[in-house]
DNA sequence: AAGTTAACTTGTGAAATGCAAGTGATCATT
DNA sequence: AATGATCACTTGCATTTCACAAGTTAACTT
């Protein structure tokens, strides 16, 4: 509801706006699918994703999702080296987004992973309570 | 479900994937949005959007969205300068993905436009078929 | 101590974007 | 029928973003 910084300003205040300038290009939503859907959360597990993201962009959506409130860093105290990339709540919220992204490409398109989809269509909101605890359980298990 | 031609290569045959090469930037889902939302059917119209689109980049998205089945033109016959631009069936059921976004952006945002979001998060299924309705009309006053 | 791994940064060229101005086909007015 | 406005674009050019390859630094493993 409120904005941290106003940060540089918006072009409009629709809140569709807002949206597509945080969201709005061709690898942040597939950096958080990976989170939400795949459990990722390193540096490395995400350039392994099946797109194939370049590391300097990586690096650089990387930073602006944790400076728009949508993913956290923490130091994992296991390994000096490694970041944890986590979701916040802002984050996990985009599930619902990601969903109908998804179901209307598998509506309209030809794609795979219909088992996902078949998910997602038998019960939108078993799906996304299912998410919401694995996404619980990844911030627990540090 | 089928793809027409399957044109130049996905990055992956992710849906999500899908939807984000069709419509990850900044402007096609703003493009969409006032079509679906005010009604929007000539060039002049994106044009005086409220984020003010650039009019090449527009001719480009615009040719784009066609390419992608998305929206259609016709003449206006009522004027031969201008075209109308039209949603389709596929594009109608961006609606969803639109209302996610906008309840995402008015649950973590300052944004504008709060009676719009009042009636989507009151009854989503409702304002939903209200959209389908009001897109069928245009398409039927022609 | 040497080599490996994780998370980046840097450099370079290619592509996309934003802005201003221009084009050609229609229409509306005189 | 000529003049001017309107509509949907296109063109040119400077700026920004992107993709690919290579390099860097700190922290681990052996």
């Amino acid at each position: 509801m409120r904005r941290g910084k106003t940060g540089p300003k918006r072009r409009s205040g629709c809140p569709l706006n807002a949206s597509v300038e945080m969201l709005g290009d061709r690898w942040s939503l597939l950096i958080i699918r990976d989170m939400i859907l795949a459990g990722a959360r390193s540096y490395k597990q995400f350039l392994k994703g099946h797109e194939g993201i370049a590391t300097n962009i990586l690096a650089d959506r990387l930073r602006k999702l944790v400076a728009y409130g949508i993913i956290t860093t923490e130091k994992d105290p296991a390994d000096g080296r490694k970041l944890i990339y986590l979701l916040t709540p802002k984050g996990i919220d985009l599930a619902p987004v990601l969903t109908e992204m998804v179901l209307w490409a598998a509506a309209h398109e030809d794609t795979e992973n219909q088992a996902l989809v078949q998910q997602m269509r038998a019960d939108k909101q078993k799906f996304l309570a299912g998410v919401r605890q694995r996404c619980a359980n990844r911030h627990s298990d540090l």
